[in-house]
DNA sequence: TAAAGGGAATATGTATGACATAATGCGTTT
DNA sequence: AAACGCATTATGTCATACATATTCCCTTTA
C-alpha cells in the first residue's frame, strides 16, 4: 500500500515524533520505573512507522531517560541528567583541552566552597578524613587515581545536586586518562598533604583555609 | 537473502556499530565540516543494515557531533559539548528544582570570580556594562529577561571555556522559564543595580566586592 | 508441595527493499 | 552570462520479515 501523506495533519517527521514522545511522558506523568507501550503501540497511536518512531526513541534512550530490554518492553529510566559527558570523553583532544577541564575543575570545587562548609556533616567529614588517610598507604598509580576520585566525588555528594553530579564525569573521570603520565610518589604526596588541609578548612568550618586549601591542591596541575 | 550471523566476527549490535563510527572519526582525524561517507557507504563499510546504522548515527546526531542534510550528506558538526541539557528541561518540575538550579548557578559563578577577573578585558567589561545599562530602561517582562540572560551569558563567554558553556541552558535559560511569576518593576531594579555593582567589581579587579555582589545578587532567590 | 525443566508467546533488535522528499548540479535555453 | 528546468542523489520514511532474548506458564520431577 502507497504511503498517504495527506490524510489529515499528522506530520510524520522525526522531529514532531520526538515531540510526541516528551508530551507523552509528561502528559501522562510518567516517572523513573513506569512502563510505556510497546514499539508497535506507540507507532500506531502516533501514526508512524517503527523506523522513524525507534529513532526518535534512540534519543531518550541516549539520554538516559528511557531504557528497554528485550521482551520486557519499555520503561522510564530517569528524567534527570547523569553522565551526560561520558560520549565526549573519546572525542576530547587531552593536550589540548587539558587546561579547560581544568578550568572547570576548579572552577566548580571554588563554587561549592561555601555550601560545602554549610552542608557537611561531621559523618561527612569523617568519611573524608578516611579516604584522605588512605592516600598515605596508596601503592600504585591505580590506587591513587581512585582515591583521588572518591575524594572529590564525595564532596560533589556533599552538595547533593543531581545536576552537579551529572558534571562529575567530565571533570573527575577525566582525569584518570591523564594522570599516570607524572610521578605516582609526588603526586601521592601532594594529594595526601592538601587532601588533609581541606578536610581540616572542613572541620573548622572556615571558608578561608579551604579556598586556600583548594587552590594549592590545583597549583601542582599549572 | 538470510541473515548470516557467523560470517567471521562483525558484530552487528547498536552498541558496536556506534563504537565503530567512534573509531571512525577519531581514527580518520574528522574535524568539525569533515565530511562523512553516505550510509549506504558506511553500511557497506561496517557491514550492517542501514536501520541499525541510521538509530547509531542518530546517536551522535543527538549529541550535535553529526549532521545531516538532504543530498548534501553528512557532516561532522563539532566534537565537543554544547546545550546538553536543553532535552532535559521539559522534563524538569520547576516547583521541586528551583532550589537546586539556582544551587547550580551560584557555584557556577562564584567559582569563576577569579578567573574572570584575571581574563576580562576592558573592551569585555564595557559590554557588561551596556548590558547592565540597558536593564534600566527595559519596559516588560521580556526584556527584562533577555537583558539579564545576555549579562549573565556574556560572563561565561569571558571564560572562553566550550565545557563551562554547554551548560549555560541548565543554568541560565531556565530561568526564563520561571521568571515572570514576580514583580517585574522590584526584579528590573534590584537586576539593575546588582549587575552595576558586578561590573564596578570588574573594573576595579576586586575579588572579594566581586564576591559579594554576586552573592547580593542572589539573595533575592532565597 | 515445591523445585526444576521445557516450550510458546512476545517485545525489542536487525535486515531488506521500496518509495518520498528535497537539494544539488548540470545542461539547455534565453 | 544569467535564468530556467530536469535528472540525479543522499537522506527521510514506510512496510514487512526474520532474529534474539526473556518472560510466563505449563508440565514434569524430586
Amino acid at each position: 500500500m502507497k504511503k498517504n501523506r495527506s490524510d489529515g495533519k499528522s506530520d510524520t517527521t522525526l522531529a514532531s515524533v520526538t515531540k510526541a514522545l516528551q508530551s507523552y511522558i509528561i502528559d501522562n506523568k510518567l516517572t523513573p520505573g513506569s512502563p510505556l507501550p510497546s514499539e508497535k503501540e506507540l507507532g500506531e497511536l502516533l501514526r508512524v512507522s517503527r523506523t522513524v518512531l525507534r529513532e526518535a526513541l534512540q534519543r531518550f534512550k541516549v539520554m538516559g531517560i528511557i531504557e528497554s530490554r528485550r521482551k520486557a518492553g519499555m520503561i522510564i529510566k530517569r528524567l534527570h541528567p547523569e553522565n551526560l559527558y561520558e560520549s565526549f570523553i573519546p572525542f576530547i583532544d587531552i593536550e589540548s583541552s587539558f587546561e579547560k577541564l581544568l578550568d572547570m575543575r576548579i572552577i566548580l570545587e571554588l563554587g561549592m566552597i561555601e555550601m560545602l562548609i554549610e552542608r557537611i556533616s561531621d559523618q561527612g567529614t569523617l568519611e573524608l578524613e578516611l579516604i584522605a588517610v588512605r592516600m598515605r598507604e596508596a601503592r600504585d598509580g591505580e590506587e591513587i587515581i581512585e582515591l583521588d576520585n572518591a575524594f572529590h566525588s564525595a564532596l560533589f555528594e556533599t552538595i547533593g545536586n543531581e545536576f552537579l553530579n551529572s558534571i562529575r564525569g567530565l571533570t573527575i573521570d577525566f582525569f584518570t586518562i591523564t594522570y599516570d603520565k607524572n610521578d605516582n610518589e609526588t603526586i601521592r604526596k601532594d594529594n595526601h598533604k592538601n587532601h588533609m588541609a581541606i578536610v581540616d578548612a572542613l572541620r573548622n568550618r572556615d571558608v578561608d583555609s579551604l579556598r586556600t586549601a583548594i587552590k594549592k591542591h590545583y597549583e601542582v596541575y599549572r
